[in-house]
DNA sequence: CTCTATTTTTGAACATGTTCAACATTGCGA
DNA sequence: TCGCAATGTTGAACATGTTCAAAAATAGAG
């Protein structure tokens, strides 16, 4: 009985690697299983042994990232007090660590079906976008801020939804060096923090109560 | 030189709604173009003389659709005078319109890439597109509404996006009789318009500002 | 080392969206 | 009515994602 040898993890690995290669070349839908494979020097076959599918290796390729991206995320959230700059520098290393696959990061997040395997509210991501999401409870039970009781639960899955239509937006934005992305992400998170102050004053209750109502029937008590 | 004849509308017609039938029976992507062709009477090659591709016959049922639902759009908008009212009928119509192919109204929206050309977003949906804000336009326009300068002229644009993301959910509501999507609209579309009604405090300018700087920043000045 | 079970690799086969060249039908001017 | 150009129809052919049975390589027990 063979463990997964080294070799094996090598050959997985170059596959991803030349799945990568081919996708920045020709854009995910006119890469083909046979180039990468060709790419990686194996036979067809043997990409569908180490991936199950085509949209398998992005989802391998997120969890890669993502698994690189998490040190760093551990240092922005020690080294930061604010919400603001906590919520921040997450989000910001999120775009830099995407910046190099930025087009390939669309096939991944392009699909909004829920049962499309790639959609980041499918099962498929589930783990991932879990663990995602768990950076923003971190960013935001840690930080120094009084929530309303209303949104607080919802909180952390809210912002990364926020997130999530910001990466989309950058992901297809086609302003110089993503001007607009940056534009608003400074805009909106602003907007975010003060709705948050504000939802304090009685004054505005009346706007924020429906929006308590509504958390709670969709997402559920908890 | 012979004009589109009877019987090619004809013929064409016979294979929109043979592909209804299939995408209902099996789902789009389960269906097969064999099967809609096979099951309008015709040669794999006539669905593609009449239909460009598969997503294509997909517009066409949205258009068919759209052509369909501007009647009563039309009825909706002279018999209501306050924005909500107007709102209201004009996306429950929508809802209503699309309620028997709910499912297949998937196809057409799960895809926000605005390369795809069954994206609400890309070039070829760009007509149905800007017919559907154009009943937007009208909802805001004839309404006795005051509306802050800073998101008056971007309004039709925004509320389509709501109305958008309001389908969106609809379609992949799986609670009973889509009451959650009824409950969002509901709660959202209250929201909205109290969101108006406060941007005209001055007390709440620090918020609205910003927005109105972001809106004239990605939209143009218009 | 030898043998066997497991892991890895291979490429043919299949299904399906799409293209295309050939064929059939139709409308109309003469 | 005849001939021809435009329109409509056909199914074979192609590319590509995926499956699968068979072959090859490998690991470990004896």
């Amino acid at each position: 009985m063979a463990r997964p040898s080294v070799k094996s993890e090598a050959t997985r690995a170059r596959i991803l690697e030349a799945a990568l290669g081919v996708f920045r070349e020709s854009g995910f839908h006119a890469a083909t299983m046979r180039e990468i494979a060709a790419a990686a020097g194996v036979a067809l076959g043997a990409a569908y042994y180490y991936f199950d599918s085509k949209n398998a290796i992005v989802l391998a390729f997120y969890q890669k990232a993502q698994d690189e991206m998490a040190p760093g995320l551990d240092r922005d959230l020690a080294s930061a007090r604010t919400l603001e700059t906590r919520l921040r520098r997450v989000i910001q290393r999120k775009f830099e660590t995407f910046a190099p696959n930025r087009a390939l990061l669309g096939a991944l997040s392009t699909n909004i079906d829920p049962d499309h395997p790639l959609s980041p509210f499918s099962k498929a991501t589930a783990d991932i976008r879990d663990r995602d999401i768990d950076f923003f409870e971190r960013a935001v039970r840690e930080s120094a801020v009084r929530l309303p009781s209303s949104v607080g639960p919802y909180l952390p899955r809210l912002l990364w939804l926020y997130q999530m239509g910001l990466m989309l937006f950058w992901v297809y934005d086609k302003s110089p060096a993503q001007a607009r992305t940056a534009l608003l992400f400074d805009k909106t998170l602003g907007m975010i923090l003060l709705a948050l102050k504000l939802s304090e004053l009685p004054f505005l209750r009346p706007f924020y109560r429906p929006a308590g109502e509504l958390l709670k029937a969709l997402y559920g008590e908890a």
